[in-house]
DNA sequence: GTCTATACGCAGATAGAC
DNA sequence: GTCTATCTGCGTATAGAC
C-alpha cells in the first residue's frame, strides 16, 4: 500500500472510513484519481478511467465531485495539508538544534514523498488548470513549507551551525534535491530508500556547512 | 527572443533558414509548439491552437509532420541534442580543472536552461506520451549528460578536489538543483541570472567539497 | 446514491481542390 | 504546399429512472 500511516490530517480520517467500508465514497474516488493521475497523467485519465478504476459509474464521480478538476484540487491539497501537519512542527521545534531539525527534514521529506508518491502530481503542470481560489491555496500551503525550511536555514546559520551565500537560494536548492528523489528512486536500485536518506542528509549538510 | 544564439546544432541551421524567410517551414512550426506546449501544456494545446500561432491552417502542421507526438518528440530532441552538444565537451575537457569544468558546467546549465525555457517541456511528463523508439533516444540523450556530469565529479575525487559519499546520488542532486531553477527563476526577481548562477556555484562548491 | 443513456463540443486527423 | 471542409471518436458533464 501507498497510503501514509502516520498522517494524522483530515484525509486520514477519511481514508479511514474507506476501509473500514464505510460511507466514505469520495475519499476512495480521491485514491483511485491519485494513482490514475499519477501513472497516465491528470488529461489522459478520463473521467470513465477513474469511474472503472473505483468501480462506480461516471454519474457517480459527479455526484461527490463538482467537475474533475476539483478532484484534483482534493488530491493535492490534502497531500500537502498532511506533509505541512507533520514537517512543519518538527522545522520549527525550538527544543532542538538546526542541524538535528534538518536532519529528521530531509528524512521526512523523502520518507512521505515516496510513501506517498502518487498524489505528488506534478504541480507546476497542475497549476494551470485550478481556479484563482485553490491555486491560493495550494500557493499559501507551498509557502509555508517553504518558510518553515528558509526559517530553519536561516536559524542555522545564526547559531553558527549552517553557512549560506543565500537563505532563500539554498532552501531552493534543498528542497529541489529533495523533490527529485521521488522523480528517480526506484525501489529496485541498488540503493535502499533509507541509504538515500543517509547520503542526502549528509550532502544537504555539506550544503549548509560553515 | 527566447532561442539560443550560441547553438552550432542541427536546429541552428533549420533555425536560420526560417529567419531568412527562407523553406523552412518545420522549423518555424516547432518554435511555435515549444511555446505553446509550455504556457498551455501539451495536452492544451491543440493542433489549431498551433497552426493559428504560425498563421497556417490545421492540415498544414500535418504536411509537415506526421502527428502531434511526432511535434513534442522534435522538440525535445533538438533541444537536447544542443544542451548536450555545448556542455558534455566542457565537462571532458582535460586541459581543465574539475573545478574550473563544474563550475563551467553549472554556468552553461541555468544559462542554457533560461533562454531555452520554453523548449525545456517537463521531460517526464511527455515521456508517456512518445513512442519505444523515441523514448529511447531521449534517455540515451539523458545518460549521455548524467554521465558525463557523474564522471566529472568521480574525476574531481580521483584528483582530490571533490569528495562525496556517493557519485550517482551527487549526480542527481546537482542535476535536480539545477534543472530546479527554471521552474523558479523569474526575471522581475531580486536577483539577476547572473547572480543566481554564482550563487549556486558555491551551493555546489560546498556540495562536493573535499 | 447509484445507475443507464445521452447531449454536446472539441480533439486529432484526412480528403481533395487549387 | 497550402487551403476549406469534414470525418470520427472520445472527452466532460447531465437527465432522469430506480
Amino acid at each position: 500500500m501507498w497510503s501514509w500511516a502516520s498522517g494524522k490530517g483530515s484525509s486520514e480520517v477519511a481514508r479511514k472510513r474507506s476501509l473500514d467500508g464505510g460511507p466514505g465514497v469520495a475519499p476512495l474516488i480521491l485514491d483511485h484519481a491519485a494513482h490514475l493521475f499519477y501513472s497516465k497523467g491528470y488529461e489522459q485519465a478520463s473521467i470513465r478511467d477513474l469511474a472503472e478504476s473505483a468501480g462506480i459509474s461516471p454519474s457517480t464521480v459527479y455526484h461527490h465531485f463538482e467537475n474533475k478538476q476539483e478532484i484534483a484540487y482534493q488530491v493535492i491539497i490534502r497531500f500537502m495539508r498532511d506533509f505541512n501537519e507533520v514537517t512543519i512542527p518538527v522545522m520549527r521545534n525550538p527544543e532542538h538544534t538546526a542541524l538535528s531539525r534538518i536532519t529528521e527534514a530531509v528524512r521526512l521529506h523523502i520518507e512521505i514523498s515516496d510513501k506517498r508518491r502518487p498524489e505528488l502530481l506534478r504541480l507546476r503542470g497542475f497549476r494551470s488548470i485550478l481556479s484563482e481560489a485553490q491555486g491560493q491555496e495550494v500557493t499559501s500551503l507551498e509557502l509555508a513549507y517553504h518558510d518553515a525550511m528558509k526559517g530553519l536555514i536561516i536559524e542555522g546559520c545564526e547559531s553558527g551551525e549552517f553557512f549560506t551565500p543565500n537563505a532563500t537560494l539554498a532552501t531552493m536548492a534543498v528542497l529541489d534535491m529533495l523533490n527529485g528523489v521521488r522523480s528517480w528512486f526506484s525501489q529496485d536500485g541498488v540503493l535502499s530508500l533509507s541509504e538515500v536518506v543517509h547520503i542526502y542528509t549528509v550532502m544537504v549538510h555539506k550544503l549548509l556547512a560553515s
